[in-house]
RNA sequence: AUAAGAUAUAGAUAUU
């Protein structure tokens, strides 16, 4: 049975779902009952890769055994359906899981937080907070965290900083991860200064400002045009030991893009690569959308080609960029055959994929293609903004 | 199955 969820848990997190649950499947029939380790594992590999039904199936499957779901397994499952969007069905989880008289324990209420928070609903996260004490779960920084980041997403700088002071009259520390929070919301609200004496402040506490710490700092001043601000900050990082990653060099690249200083940005490319890092989805998007703007659709086409070998999956924002720009070069007909090339691939267009369809649609008063693509989005649900 | 088999929070890209 350790050796079934040992694979199980290899081929999860290798993407191999299929493989993984063929093996939960097959250790059955070797008359092996799988454990609460096992149900665990699989109910979160299939999660993590979008596979609800099946997760749910297993989740069955245990509750039909005579084992019963622990807090880990309506864990998995809770945060599965968060991370899906069905924070509804993560809520009825959460009550059966009450009512079954499984105690919740700190993981359970910030999975649910996050997910509300991913929603929308940070008033009912916050309530979530306060009433977990009476179900006997205190509050903890992981959870501080979560509501922290949701006000910070929202701008409210103010109720974020307020739960710092909630969570000092609860004796509970803020640790590299509340800092790094507050300090990129105050980035994003392009208030370097008040980001810079938090740092200090941070350090003066005794926590080092970590790699994502220094990547909010470097793309604020990137995003306010200050680029020797940014490069200063990528070498103090360097001083104090801190190895940049994919996504420090990505906003970098980014930033070098969107000054159309291609050259440099291609040079850290190499760079990434250099240094045994691997570039991403991300850091190619930035490229081809840069590559689309500076009238280098070729080469953005070669890019996109490019990454099939790389074996990088093209994504959502991938597809959108290329269509927008050919939409703006009024190339609809190839812009329409992106789209379905990406529908082919499983990818559902969204709002800005539509509004960038619309864009190139309204220079030709379409009416008749405008209407259709109106009734594609309201099939699936995508409603306009 | 050992501090050691499963679960939660922060940073980058596309439309206007």
């Amino acid at each position: 049975t350790y050796v079934y969820t040992s694979l199980i848990e290899g081929f999860c997190k290798a993407g191999e779902t299929d493989t993984a649950y063929n093996l939960y499947l097959q250790m059955r029939n070797v008359g092996l009952s799988p454990d609460e380790f096992t149900f665990s594992t699989i109910i979160y590999g299939l999660c993590m890769h979008g596979k609800m039904d099946l997760a749910q199936e297993c989740f069955h499957n245990m509750s039909e055994s005579s084992l019963k779901p622990n807090v880990v397994t309506y864990n998995s499952l809770i945060c599965g359906l968060c991370q899906t969007q069905e924070v509804g069905k993560a809520v009825e989880l959460f009550e059966e899981m009450l009512r079954e008289g499984c105690t919740p324990d700190v993981v359970t209420c910030s999975s649910l937080m996050a997910g509300l928070c991913e929603f929308d609903n940070v008033s009912e996260a916050s309530k979530l907070l306060g009433e977990m004490e009476n179900k006997g779960c205190s509050p903890n920084v992981v959870m501080y965290n979560t509501l922290i980041c949701a006000y910070c997403r929202k701008g409210e700088l103010n109720r974020a900083c307020d739960m710092l002071d909630e969570m000092a009259e609860r004796g509970l520390e803020p640790d590299e991860v509340t800092y790094s929070t507050i300090i990129d919301g105050m980035c994003e609200v392009g208030d370097l200064p008040s980001a810079h004496s938090l740092m200090s402040k941070m350090i003066d506490s005794g926590l080092a400002p970590n790699v994502v710490t220094y990547t909010s700092m470097i793309d604020a001043h990137c995003k306010v045009g200050d680029r020797n601000g940014a490069l200063r900050l990528l070498e103090n990082m360097k001083k104090a030991g801190i190895t940049p990653d994919v996504v420090t060099y990505t906003v970098l690249i980014d930033s070098f893009c969107k000054d159309y200083e291609l050259e440099t940005a291609f040079m850290m490319l190499d760079e990434i690569r250099a240094k045994g890092l691997v570039p991403n989805i991300i850091t190619y998007n930035s490229l081809i959308d840069a590559l689309c703007k500076f009238g280098e659709t070729d080469e953005a086409l070669r890019l996109f080609e490019n990454l099939k070998i790389a074996s990088i999956t093209p994504d959502v924002v991938t597809y959108t960029t290329l269509i927008d720009s050919f939409c703006k070069k009024d190339k609809l007909e190839i812009a329409f055959s992106m789209l379905d090339e990406m529908r082919a691939k499983g990818l559902v267009p969204n709002v800005i994929t539509y509004n960038s369809l619309f864009g190139g649609i309204r220079k030709r008063q379409d009416m008749e293609k405008a209407q259709l693509l109106m009734d594609q989005m309201q099939r699936q649900g995508c409603a306009p903004d």
